[in-house]
DNA sequence: GAGAATTTGTACGTATGTATG
DNA sequence: ACATACATACGTACAAATTCT
């Protein structure tokens, strides 16, 4: 998957959709890429991927820990 | 009200606050003041502005249109 | 225990797009 | 045509918490 900058939809919207397929295919617990990691892998922003990563956390399937990282919820 | 910069937890979250009580006595229907406005005022940035006015849409207090403004829900 | 590295959280600045008045 | 206003996006910086050496 990657990300079109043009007319598909914002950025963050479908990172989200990206991180949700990927997510359903890993086990609970499991960590995420850091946001460090996502920005590189998809080349967007800091803001977008934290954007993203916001999304999933509102709808329950990830967890955050400051200074450890996101998992799989 | 004011912003405590030191200490006093996020600036979103206390804008955040601010505008709770103050929507409290608010009619429903009434606009707000606009992120242009609260940043002026409140001496904050846009971003911080807007996820302030994004937790108080996620809590249903206010609605907000494109191009219009954000209203009391 | 100390210090460095990693990672998320918060905050600001700037720019562009889109919609309304 | 212009001003206003929100949404999205990128970039940057520092703070806080955790992990590793």
């Amino acid at each position: 998957m990657t990300i079109d900058h043009e007319s598909g939809g914002p950025v963050w919207m479908q990172l989200a959709q990206i991180l949700r397929d990927e997510i359903a295919t890993m086990p609970k617990g499991r960590m995420l890429p850091s946001v460090r990691t996502l920005v590189q892998t998809y080349g967007v922003s800091d803001g977008t991927v934290k954007h993203a990563l916001a999304e999933l956390r509102a709808e329950g399937l990830i967890v955050t820990y400051q200074g450890r990282g996101s998992y799989v919820a």
